[in-house]
DNA sequence: CGGGACGTTGACGGTCGTCAAAATTAGTGG
DNA sequence: CCACTAATTTTGACGACCGTCAACGTCCCG
């Protein structure tokens, strides 16, 4: 079975998922409400989404998108210290989440790509407390986030979705913290590819070989590495067999050792 | 002007906020809610609940607490693999909350002390995916997370409250993430002691003393250290005179330099 | 008083950061 | 389409920071 291998572009990551009409094109909803898109028919529904809702409920959360938007790679969607009015869902494309602290310290916290949800960081103080940078020409429905809430007044399954999307972002962040606060390089950069690959499998990719949306300095900043860390820990992956890199093309040639290099207690 | 310095007693801790009765003393509700508190009561209202709440509001949140709960210094309030139905308010007490994966490696994710709420992890598949340790003795409201969400489509406020808290925890992640990808040692403990103080300060604590009720080992867990490497920095903060430190009583000397530390780019 | 948990300190080594240079690629404008 | 510059990546040499191992000291509690 061939799978499809995540590339940079946004059209072909969407092509590869489905072939439904993109945002842009014939909408039934257009003139009612302009840019909009019907949940129903979102490829990326199944995770945005429950799966228990009715027609009509589909239509009624379908009614609080307010607009889509599209970003260029390397703009912002938001940015620390604007106010926050909305939730994103990304439609197509890829966003890096950083926060940036006051001596001018940075970190990236995530890598979020179609089908998730971000923004949840403004809720706390009305105002977003990190940037997402579009990392490849992005498309993002804009959910108003008072209208979330109305409307998970009316409709528990919508509610628990809300609760369990703010709480998914709090354990994988858990996960983050044990990997930082206990991995070492290689392991961290075993599980960065592992967790990467696996979402991009859920989406229809392929489970060995990607694409890498982001520089290695990025990557480093994510891990808590330098750059230089990175580019020597794929490079050692290659010697030892493990992986295929060209750039920013990975393949992966042995996922059983990446899988071993995540869980195996270090060996003493 | 005198603050209570942070013992290792929760009933001190107590009543160094408050000399409201305690949970176990007279309770209006106790016939028919057993071991319940009213929430209007509490000393730890303003840390749990939003303030815009009237009368009404509050008396039916407060029958949503199903119970209070005593946990012994050492004992878990929850373990990962339970399933998750509550989610708990400290009343009293201080916990640790900690991940282990599948091979050993624990992380320390965060320490909670009263009036934060936590359990939160356990919405995103029904089961825990972290213990809640008690560091001390602790009482805890025991929050049914059903009625949480029933009584959180009926008040707006209670319902944006909870989503505030969820975000607040999100926020939190993120700052540890950037303590954990990029400071070193001394920077990681002083960021780690003046977020402690802080917190303790907003509940009637002294701002320049506190009881530390971790080991050196869980801080250096949660920090992403050694042990050791949390003993020396200690010791480095001693002859910096920085901290007065006797076991785990720690006394800040000098707070700015400790902010220096954490906000000043590293000197190159 | 004795045992165990916890904390401190020292010596040493490994991992990863720093600095530097070169190679490769991407982006831009002619 | 090519030339040129900027950005990214790779690789090496070196050193700092922190982990490891070990010994000792301290406190607590029965």
């Amino acid at each position: 079975m061939q799978h499809k291998i995540a590339t940079g572009f946004s059209r072909t990551h969407l092509s590869a998922v489905s072939s439904l009409p993109s945002a842009s094109s014939a909408n039934p909803f257009k003139h009612a409400f302009p840019l909009k898109v019907a949940c129903a028919h979102c490829n990326m529904r199944n995770f945005c989404l429950p799966s228990e809702l009715n027609a009509e409920e589909l239509q009624r959360i379908s009614s609080v998108i307010s607009a889509q938007r599209s970003i260029k790679r390397g703009e912002t969607l938001y940015r620390n210290g604007e106010k926050f009015t909305n939730l994103y869902a990304i439609r197509t494309g890829f966003f890096k989440i950083r926060i940036t602290s006051e001596d001018g310290r940075e970190q990236v916290t995530g890598f979020q790509m179609a089908g998730e949800i971000i923004g949840m960081d403004g809720i706390m103080n009305d105002h977003h407390n990190c940037d997402a940078v579009a990392l490849e020409d992005a498309d993002v429905c804009v959910l108003p986030f008072h209208l979330v809430e109305k409307l998970s007044r009316d409709i528990g399954t919508l509610q628990h979705h809300v609760h369990k999307i703010m709480s998914r972002e709090i354990v994988r962040e858990h996960g983050v913290m044990l990997l930082l606060g206990s991995m070492r390089a290689e392991e961290r950069l075993a599980a960065f590819l592992l967790n990467l690959v696996e979402r991009l499998h859920d989406r229809g990719f392929s489970q060995s070989e990607l694409n890498l949306r982001m520089t290695r300095e990025e990557i480093g900043s994510y891990l808590g590495l330098k750059l230089e860390t990175v580019s020597r820990t794929f490079s050692k992956f290659m010697e030892d067999g493990i992986l295929e890199v060209h750039q920013r093309h990975v393949r992966i040639i042995n996922a059983d050792a990446l899988a071993l290099l995540v869980n195996h207690e270090k060996c003493h």
